[in-house]
Order: structure tokens, then sequence, then C-alpha cells
DNA sequence: CCTCGGCAGTTTGTCTGACCAAAGATTATA
DNA sequence: TATAATCTTTGGTCAGACAAACTGCCGAGG
């Protein structure tokens, strides 16, 4: 019977994950920085006294967190990646993703973590916000009214300027993040059309910012995203009912 | 010349990679779900046409990212695992000090984004908490009062208390993730002791929260947070000082 | 002299096949 | 029946080899 893992992991540590972990070290200690080369193969496995179908183990493991990178050829070799806040806030989506399917986390605590975090960054963009901020912010407001978007999410492009104009890269890691999050989680969900009112609350925010309003920016962020909790929530329950009635 | 990476992702799939994704996407479809086994390594890697070693790269690659984990013996194999919050908290937490460490973002930048997580789970827990959160609060601030504490993060134990009563799984995760790069970052600080502030201050907001005042809660958790934040940048700059007096 | 094309060398990517180690399952034994 | 030795399944590791990708050199041709 699968399942009891907690019992089983006693202490033991595997070859390939020992070899990880000194790699690992060796980043994080600043022996070795972003950019650096890590000696050929051959030369690490026998550095490390193991054989290289067992190195590659850990180097493989190592490139799917992102801190490596391997290249073939001459010029090739293995790499120290450059962290990436993009990717970060990926891998951190497909995690919540699966702790969302295990239920270990809520569609309401995703909007509450969601409005937490893109309130505060308009609070924060209020006070911030540079002249290209507000150029960039206006520039999606007036594509996105031009656009004929049937999907739901494509007014997140606006909530990331927002975030960009916050000036805190840490808040906009975790909002893209949630943002991958919920519009993952709603693929395949048919989503009603608020375009309008949308649009015209995105208006209202940038308006905010202008001013330089912090209160305002968070009221008016709150309430946006009120409505677009309220409009998706219905269609996960019209979808769980399809899914009732079909099943 | 390392560095040039962009130019050389040029669309090529490893065989190792399209085997992970292809599990991956098995498991987010849910077609593999927690706790399932695969088959065995010999029947997977004829399954998927490829040799034993190149499937295992992409097992291992999974196990890093704790999708997958493996036991030895006849009811061993390859598990599909549970997702779990700390584990995820904890890799975000890793990535976060190399970002760091590539000043991708600032110690500002992570402070601010614990004070908005942290001030809103405040008001939250205000208006959720539960008579067993108020007693594990009351618990940490006593034994915290007990204890004879030299390092600057024993307080972090407080604070996740007033994330669990938030009941708000995700806002703890981040919390949880922002205080172990903090930790992580000032390993090896000397941090001035504000225990005797400090403690007061958290039996104020155990009261905010007890009184279910939010707006209160809100002061007390920022007020307290800038007084920790103050303490913790004067030790950077001391340690940036010694270092460049050194050096 | 310069340019272009192919050859050689380096490094990762993949394969084959084998043996080792761990741990539950089985069976022989007291 | 209880217990200990053995079996069997599974992942863990190893060795060596070849393929593919890519750079850099070098020679042929202009």
């Amino acid at each position: 019977m699968p399942g009891n893992r907690q019992a089983r992991s006693s202490g033991k540590t595997k070859t390939f994950e020992r070899i990880a972990s000194s790699i690992r070290d060796s980043i994080l200690s600043g022996e070795l920085g972003p950019g650096d080369r890590l000696p050929p193969e051959t030369e690490l496995a026998r550095r490390f006294g193991v054989s290289r179908p067992t190195l590659r183990e850990a180097l493989k493991a190592l490139e799917a967190l992102d801190v490596l990178e391997s290249f073939t050829g001459p010029s090739g070799g293995t790499f120290v990646s450059t962290p990436d806040s993009f990717g970060i806030a990926d891998h951190l989506a497909s995690s919540l993703v699966l702790l969302f399917g295990a239920e270990k986390v809520s569609l309401e605590e995703l909007w509450v973590a969601r409005e937490t975090i893109e309130v505060r960054a308009g609070e924060l963009a209020a006070g911030r916000r540079t002249e290209r901020d507000l150029e960039a912010m206006l520039g999606v407001i007036e594509e996105d009214e031009g656009k004929d978007y049937a999907s739901y999410f494509p007014d997140i492009t606006f909530h990331r300027t927002i975030a960009e104009a916050s000036h805190n890269r840490l808040l906009s890691l975790f909002m893209l993040a949630v943002h991958m999050t919920l519009a993952s989680i709603a693929r395949d969900y048919v989503i009603p059309d608020a375009k309008e009112l949308s649009q015209r609350q995105h208006r209202l925010i940038y308006e905010a910012i202008l001013l330089k309003d912090g209160a305002l920016a968070r009221r008016r962020i709150q309430e946006h995203l009120e409505m677009a909790y309220s409009v998706y929530q219905g269609a996960v329950r019209r979808r769980s009912r399809e899914l009732a009635a079909r099943g």
C-alpha cells in the first residue's frame, strides 16, 4: 500500500542527491555564480567519484530547478543559470495548481491573496509611479478596448502594469504566480463577458494612480477585484453544475 | 564566451525533457494523482521507447520538483507526491535567495512584501480567529518570554501563528517563504537584541486580534514590522561597514 | 590576401547491459 | 506458532560506447 511515505524517509541520502546538494551549496555560498561554467561531466564525475549517469541525474535535477542549464558542443557545457523572476513565478504557479488540486488551498484563498497583493501594489504604485509607468498603463487600457477578446484573463496585462508601477519586484512575482495559477485552473471555464464594466474600472484605477491617491487606488482595485471574483466564481459554479448534471 | 543563453534555446527538446513533461502532464490532467504508483522503470522506459538512464533523468528532474518520489524494494517504486505547502515555500525561498544574490530583488522589497502579507493576515485573523488560534498565539508569546534567545528570528513562530489564524493557507505559504528568505540572508548577521520591545508589541497584536479589531491589528503589526525592519537594516548596514573596513 | 567550405575535436545526449543494495514476501526451521 | 534465512522485486549505480551539436581551424579557391 503506497502512501506511507513519511515512514520511509529514513535518513538515507542517495548519491545523486548528495552531489546535487554539493553543487547547490557551491552556488549558495557564492563559490559558483550565475554564468559560471562547470567542468565537463566526465571531469565532474571523476571529482565526485561517481559514474557519469549518476552525476547526470544530479545535474538534471538542478536543471529542473532552473539552477543549471546545459548545451552541447565545445563552447557548451553546464552553466549556472541567472535567476529569473518569471521562471520562479512559473514554477510556483505549477506547484499551486497541484496544491489546489489536492484541496490544500481553495479558490477563495487564492483570490484573497490576489486581492491582498494587488491592492497593496496599487497603493504603492500611486506613490511611486513614473511617467513611463503611466504610459504603459494607458497603452494597455487602450489596446484592451480595441480588442474583441473571448477569454476572461486578457485584462491581466493591465494588472501587471500596476505591479510594475509598484516597483516591488517581489509583489510582482507573487502577483504573477497567482494570476498564472488562476488562469490555469480556469483554463476551460466559460467566463461571461464583463468587458465594459471591467474596462471602466481599469480607467478609474489608472486615474487614482495618476492622481497619486493611494487610498483611492486601494478602494478601486478592491472593488474591481470583487467584481472579477464574483464573475469568476459564477463561472466555476456553473461549471460545477454542468459536471454534476452530466455525471 | 558563456552567457549568450537566449540565442541557444533553439526549440530542441531533449528526450528526458519530453518524458518529464509527459509525466507532468499526466499529473496535471488528473490521469495520475497523489499516491499513485508508476510502473517500474524498465517498464516505463520500454513504453516511452528510451533507455533506463534517460528515463531516470526525467524521473530525477520530477523528484527535484517534489512531484515524484521513489523507494526501493518490492513494495517500492516511483510514486506521485502529495503536494505540500512547506515544501513549496522552501523551494520558493531558495529561489528568492538566489534572486536576491543576483540583485534582482532588494531587501526593502522583501520587507515591503512581508509587511503587505503579514498586515493583511493579521487583519483577517482578527475576523476569523478561533479560540484555538488564540491559545496557540498566547502559548508562543509565553514560551518566547521564557526563552533567552540570541538569534533574531525566534519570534517568527509568533508571526506564523498569526498567519495560521488568518485561515488563508496561501498567505501563510507566502509569509513562510519570505520569512525563510530573510532568515537565510541574515544567517550570519549579528542582530541586536530588541527582545523586550518586540514581545510587548506581540502582546499588543494578540490583544487586537483577541478583540477582533482588524484595523487595530493592521496598525500594530505595521508598527511592529517597522521596528523589526529598522533593527534588521541596522544589522545589515553594520555588516556592510565591517566588510568594507576589512576588505 | 580574403573568403568559403569542410574536417577535426570537444562536450553533452543517449544507449546497452550489467551488477549492487534495499526491503517486503516467502519459506524453511525450531 | 514464532522466527530467521532466503527469495524476489525494485530502484541505485556503474562501465563503456556511439550519436549529435557546435566551435574553431585550416586549406582550397577566388
